[in-house]
DNA sequence: CTTGGTGCAAACATTTTGCAGCACA
DNA sequence: TGTGCTGCAAAATGTTTGCACCAAG
């Protein structure tokens, strides 16, 4: 079995988020060509598509946005793009729910924990920073060293604030 | 034509070394009769079966591991009362693998958080107390009240170490 | 030509469900 | 006797793959 989805890596000190598309365009198709791969235009597209989504974003969102869209592009073929920028490291595999796979925009941005919403499902990226000397400390105690983490919060609305 | 005689429901008494799982066993009963279900030699098997197992269990291995017992239990019944021990409070799904649900034994115990090598694929089960405090302060920041979280560790045997 | 990419449909793997019969209160 | 539980097979779900055709160097 492979452990390959390791979502959330908080690590490299990048800089904070970049949102221009054109850099990443770059990016991808400079990945491609060095596994002697095309840039197509449904690869563009669906990476055009994803950079207007929320940070984290389920598959099925991503086919339905691009069914929307005038440019349609098979599921078959969303998935193999899905894992392509997985492996050009643009994207993360994050497991937010057992029923479906979830994904991260990662390229240039310090990866996030996560704030999940029970009530509303929604999902905010936060910053944990403490945690790194727990985890530091955890690792050390096993005599391992620290390749990554995930950190999922659950919460919901207060009670007494609404 | 071909049909795999897994052995009707055996009135007979359960095997010895469920007594070992009394406490466990109550819990479940108990929960199971407050919803007007019943415990069942095959439910006691299961949960049984997977007191023997790792800490965190794929589905597969329970099944593969069940149909090694004397005592069969059809894929579908597992599922089902894997569905049960969640609700019951007994067990918890855990994220680890797209492919695959895991779950954890979590009733009566402390240690949710996981340290997963990547190398040999351990999982290990340990404690992170000073997270309370990031989960809360994360929290008060959203004005949220959290529910629980969770936290996996990857990392790798340290290269110094040998 | 050769290589890689696409859409479609079929295949896949895991999990869920419909149903007829069994077990037990 | 009724209600719940079981096994089986079929269905449902999300994802992958085989294949024929297309596009570009």
């Amino acid at each position: 079995m492979d452990l390959k989805p390791i979502a959330t890596r908080a690590s490299s000190p990048l800089p904070d988020d970049i949102e221009i598309t054109e850099p990443l365009c770059a990016v991808f198709r400079m990945r491609l060509k060095e596994a002697g791969q095309k840039y197509t235009p449904e690869r563009a597209q669906i990476l055009d598509t994803i950079l207007k989504m929320d940070d984290v974003f389920e598959a099925e969102q991503l086919l339905e946005k691009l069914r929307d869209s005038n440019f349609r592009v098979s599921k078959a073929t969303v998935y193999r793009t899905l894992k392509l920028m997985q492996e050009a490291g643009i994207i993360q595999q994050v497991l937010v729910d057992s029923d479906q796979a979830s994904y991260q925009l990662t390229y240039g941005r310090r990866a996030k924990d996560l704030l999940i919403r029970v009530d509303t499902h929604e999902i905010i990226p936060v910053e944990a920073p403490e945690l790194r000397s727990i985890v530091q400390r955890i690792c050390d105690q096993h005599g391992l060293t620290p390749e990554g983490h995930r950190l999922q919060i659950f919460a919901r609305k207060n009670i007494d604030s609404g």
